[in-house]
DNA sequence: GACCTAATTTAGAATAATTATTATTTAGTA
DNA sequence: TACTAAATAATAATTATTCTAAATTAGGTC
């Protein structure tokens, strides 16, 4: 059966055109988008598609863990469908996001950042902090 | 001399009451307050104080490398005076950010995380990536 | 297959964060 | 003290996101 139609029956979600449409959309897709950029895309082959949607949809996957949610840069979000570990680079220039691939970032001079140069390395936990495993 | 008196010379830039405000307001401050956060606490004593010159001035002070902007969450970014290499723990709960001691975080179990639970840990290269470099 | 119901979509309003604009004020210099 | 460029303040405009409510639809049941 499909991917992402099992991924959305494991979800207990429902099968709608619109939830394939955007998880299609980010197949293979490497490209991490934004929310409007998702948007902008899917309108040429789905007009009638809404922004409402994507934004649910999204929220949706990244919760059941089928995206990634990058806040990398100020103001919006970035989406990646590989959620396996991996870091990501940013160009502060024309605003891409890069994967860095795992196995190569182990080298002295990783591969993936070969002709960058590297501005900063920013490092962040998400975590439950002691306050609100206590409270919640 | 005073040090932000100092700081701000050394920028070329003008020694205003708003900008030694804000940057008294970031002395020893280590809750990562956001605009609307130091918005709100100048108000107090300076009700005149502008939403635009906080934004101003953290741009400038950012530019300076005398602020440290954090886009760690989706929707608004963070600001940290400690410009030294660290990094930060975001509270998915409460959301408070929490700097993480360089030297403590090269234990297996950081002693800045003690308590915590981690969920997630991200990397970014801030880059001025290949096609960039050769176009400006 | 028709029917039912809760989930989903849609459009648009509301909110929040940020940027842009412009007139007024002011710091620093002549 | 006067001048000028820089900075501030108020506000409009823009962008990203969330909320609301009415209309639609997926998926189960008869």
């Amino acid at each position: 059966m499909d991917q992402n139609i099992q991924k959305l029956k494991d979800a207990g979600l429902k099968i709608t055109p619109q939830r394939i449409a955007i998880m299609e959309f980010f197949e293979g897709n490497k490209s991490h988008p934004s929310i409007n950029t998702i948007y902008e895309n899917l309108k040429v082959n789905y007009p009638s598609i809404s922004v409402s949607t994507i934004y649910n949809t999204v929220e949706t996957l990244v919760k059941n863990n089928y995206l990634l949610e990058l806040p990398i840069a100020k103001g919006k979000s970035f989406y990646d469908p590989d959620v396996s570990e991996h870091d990501h680079a940013y160009c502060v220039k024309c605003g891409r996001v890069y994967d860095i691939d795992p196995e190569k970032e182990k080298q002295a001079a990783p591969e993936s950042l070969r002709g960058c140069e590297i501005v900063e390395v920013r490092k962040t936990y998400y975590i439950v902090c002691g306050d609100c495993r206590k409270t919640f």
